[in-house]
DNA sequence: AGCACGCCGACT
DNA sequence: GTCGGCGTGCTC
């Protein structure tokens, strides 16, 4: 039953994608005013749903008009120019394909918050309002407050209604007519503005200054305020001085008086302004520095130039401390010198690190940084950067691929082995690595590849003559390769009267390096005091409540943690449930590992790094400011003291049960042990000195092990790659995993167990595996199953064989009986 | 995902 | 009688 008529040949449509997680696009209408303002990637402002107001994108534009709906009008087109680059909605649709998920999902990840406007809703008088009668004396006091106010926001309104229900209290005045509701758009996003303030140009004379300061002979603070002006901006010297002023806050840190400040503002002697600025210090380019490359990285930065002519992607394997970063400056520098852009990808934990600093001293200011503990202004103004083509070079984490380079050249993925580059909650659940080499593909721009331990997956395509290799194993200088030991832990127990989780082994090596003044780092890949606590007299262990996982001890706050959902609750002076003071802590994380150390070395300096201890912005860096000065004898931590740091004086490492990487129940875990026990044996020793590794194990024997020792990658790689084949593993095949989850457990198996018939069918049995019980079968009360599917390569059609499991997935989701449960998939799990 | 609508139990 | 619990359905 639509008008159709009121269509005419010129008016448009849009398809407009919203940030939500529906897979049909949205078709608005054009108000024929804003006909000549519409363009494909420009953001438009629309109604959505009943009361919500969203911010979208313009996918298409066309004239067909919807046949079953009537189109909403939009509201507002935002941008002039669009915001997205040329590739970006093809890459959008490629991903929610690749990865089973949603456009909207997509879009939402990858514009900054601050490019999505929200809509706020506010409150105001109706202006009609004729019945106070009807009001309650609270409503009535409130309706006195709001009109002084010509309108309020929800939060607003708590300053001034305390904790009573709002909506309720809203909701009743909406009733009776008082007020009305209306939404208020605001754009997220504001520039920096900087208070400034400078003498009015009147003064700026010889004559006229000195005139000024007489005539304030009686006031002196106000005169004090003004030589303390002129001692700052000495104007007399050079006029100009005096129009770029000072900030309000410098002269104001001077310790003179606000109120004399303020009067000379008045007075008109003082003037203040405010300046755009940008959130990014500026370094002049005469303090860039430049680089030296040693003959070896000379060759590898010309190796790699020279394989990117036969292939689109290289790997660099280059061992730790080899210097790659100097090759990868050089190879930017002369793809920035062709005049692309570049962008280089680093995991979250490396990038706030040296690293940026070290490039942002030879790319200064044309180089971006995209940082997920950036503010959202901040990110927003490296996205308007890189359209308005004034950073050239972005280094960012993950989600920096999304950033809208309309000229990409080269992109460079260091670390490329991290499993942080997989996203893994919300959708889309993509990887960076592989979604950059799509994107690269698509615009005709090269891709390197670098770590010390590539990916199973990447070396085996270099090998496979898919991507170039080249190789780097020689540390930069004089550098050698740490010496790696293994301890055997259950030996040194029985040897060692007192029961202590340290070796003698390490504790004599700690004990050395105190004594030469060195630095020591304590690897231990677990959080807290330790994994659980246990009595002794019942055996109860303390597990979550709404988790099947036990407790963590944190012995800082004395509290029980669940690192699943986050429960947090008092650690119990006796037994729960038999009431005996018998309780022990058992196991060891980083938090008892310091503990022990301060009794073992009580001189020593000992800094703690993980998760807890670097939750502030600035935490992180001011640990690793703290180690470089020379402040830390032992720095403990998780697997943030694994990565890309890089202390000239750290001369030992230790590692703390490596066993629990090397059996972890999981087809990457051998991978994942090698890498992690390769990465931080590389923070050990740069520069002459030679480092030493000591790893703690009850299976010095292990195969892996003797890997790591002998710095063996090849040998590694060799021995996995037949098992990946031999069972069918990536890079073997594709591997998808589609999670359920429900509060009931036999709900969510049979979901699963459906899901996996369904899929059967026309995939065969033999490439369905589960459902199973995730390793983690509870959490948050949902109960998880996991179906897993394993698509061979080269034989399936994978686009369609997406394109079913999409399918089954929504037609489950149609049915009643699994209507609730929710359905999870995620593609190349790692 | 949100959010409104609507249908059943425990309270002023 | 009503408040409010969360199952269900829809979003251009």
């Amino acid at each position: 039953m639509h008008d159709h008529s009121v269509y005419t040949e010129e008016t448009l449509f849009l398809d407009v994608i919203l940030p939500v997680p529906i897979p049909q696009a949205f078709t608005y209408r054009v108000p024929r005013d804003l006909n000549d303002f519409v363009l494909i990637g420009a953001r438009v402002i629309v109604s959505f749903g009943k009361n919500r107001v969203m911010t979208g994108l313009i996918a298409r534009i066309h004239h067909n008009a919807p046949e079953n709906y009537k189109a909403k009008y939009i509201d507002e087109i935002l941008d002039e120019s669009p915001i997205i680059s040329s590739h970006q909605l093809w890459l959008f649709q490629w991903m929610a394909d690749y990865y089973l998920c949603n456009v909207g999902e997509v879009m939402n990840i990858a514009l900054p918050s601050g490019l999505k406007v929200s809509s706020q809703s506010r409150i105001q008088i109706n202006p009609t309002f004729d019945s106070p009668e009807l009001l309650s004396i609270e409503e009535a006091e409130f309706l006195i407050t709001l009109e002084k106010n010509d309108s309020l926001s929800y939060d607003e309104l708590k300053k001034f209604l305390g904790d009573i229900d709002i909506a309720k209290f809203v909701k009743s005045l909406i009733s009776k007519h008082a007020v009305i509701l209306y939404d208020a758009v605001k754009e997220k996003y504001s520039p920096k503005k900087l208070k400034k303030v400078r003498l009015k140009r009147v003064y700026e004379g010889q004559e006229e200054i000195l005139n000024l300061i007489e005539s304030l002979e009686k006031s002196t603070k106000q005169q004090e305020v003004i030589m303390s002006y002129i001692q700052l901006i000495p104007f007399h010297e050079l006029q100009e001085k005096n129009s770029q002023g000072i900030t309000k806050k410098d002269l104001l840190d001077l310790g003179i008086s606000p109120s004399s400040y303020k009067t000379l503002v008045d007075k008109e002697i003082l003037e203040e302004y405010e300046l755009t600025v940008s959130r990014f210090g500026d370094i002049g380019k005469d303090e860039l520095e430049g680089i030296r490359l040693s003959t070896v990285q000379e060759r590898v930065s010309a190796e790699l130039l020279e394989k990117l002519e036969e292939s689109n992607t290289a790997l660099l394997h280059g061992v730790t401390g080899s210097g790659k970063t100097e090759v990868y400056i050089d190879l930017i520098k002369k793809a920035l010198e062709n005049g692309v852009q570049v962008l280089m990808l680093l995991p979250e934990i490396a990038l706030t690190t040296q690293i940026v600093n070290r490039l942002r001293k030879v790319f200064g200011d044309a180089m971006g940084v995209y940082h997920s503990k950036f503010s959202d202004n901040e990110r927003v103004e490296v996205w308007k950067g890189v359209l308005e083509d004034k950073f050239s070079f972005v280094v960012g984490v993950r989600s920096a691929v999304f950033l809208p380079f309309e000229n990409l050249g080269l992109i460079i993925i260091d670390e490329e082995h991290e499993s942080s580059y997989k996203q893994y909650d919300p959708a889309p659940r993509y990887h960076a690595r592989d979604t950059a080499i799509m994107l690269a593909h698509k615009v005709g721009a090269k891709v390197i590849l670098g770590s010390a331990t590539p990916s199973i997956e990447s070396y085996y395509h270099a090998k496979e003559g898919k991507y170039g290799l080249v190789n780097l194993s020689e540390r930069f200088g004089d550098a050698q390769l740490p010496k790696v030991e293994l301890a055997n832990i259950r030996e040194e127990k029985a040897k060692q009267k007192i029961k202590s989780d340290f070796g003698i082994t390490l504790q004599d090596a700690i004990k050395g390096n105190l004594e030469k003044q060195e630095q020591t780092i304590i690897f231990q890949n677990r959080r807290g005091y330790s994994p659980y606590l246990n009595c002794e007299e019942c055996n109860w262990i303390g597990s979550c409540h709404q988790c099947s996982v036990s407790l963590t001890y944190h012995y800082k706050d004395h509290m029980l943690i669940c690192h699943y959902c986050g429960h947090k609750e008092r650690t119990p002076q006796v037994c729960p449930t038999c009431g005996s003071g018998k309780i022990k802590s058992v196991g060891i994380g980083t938090e008892k590992i310091e503990d022990d150390l301060m009794v073992l070395f009580p001189e020593a300096r000992i800094v703690r790094m993980d998760l807890d201890t670097t939750r502030s912005k600035n935490a992180y860096q001011q640990i690793i400011g703290e180690v470089e000065s020379g402040g830390v004898d032992i720095l403990v931590g998780t697997q943030m003291v694994s990565k890309g740091l890089d202390f000239d004086k750290v001369s030992l490492v230790g590692v703390f049960d490596a066993d629990r990487m090397i059996y972890f129940p999981d087809f990457r875990s051998g991978e994942r042990a090698f890498q992690m026990l390769t990465q931080v044996s590389g923070r050990a020793g740069r520069k002459e000195k030679p480092g030493r590794v000591i790893i703690q194990t009850n299976s010095p024997t292990h195969p892996l092990l003797k890997m790591v020792v002998e710095n063996n990658y090849h040998g590694f790689y060799d021995k996995e790659i037949i098992e990946r084949e031999k069972y069918n593993y990536p890079p073997f095949s594709r591997l998808i995993r589609v999670t359920t989850k429900h509060f009931d457990k036999a709900l969510s198996h049979a979901a699963a167990g459906t899901l996996a018939q369904r899929l059967a069918t026309k995939l065969s049995k033999e490439r369905i595996l589960g459902p199973e019980k995730a390793i983690v079968e509870r959490v948050r009360n949902q109960y998880i199953f996991e179906v897993w599917i394993k698509l061979e390569k080269n034989k399936l059609n994978i686009a369609a064989t997406k394109a079913f499991i999409r399918d089954q997935i929504t037609e489950m989701t149609a049915d009643k009986k699994y209507k609730s449960v929710r359905f999870v998939p995620d593609v190349d799990v790692v």
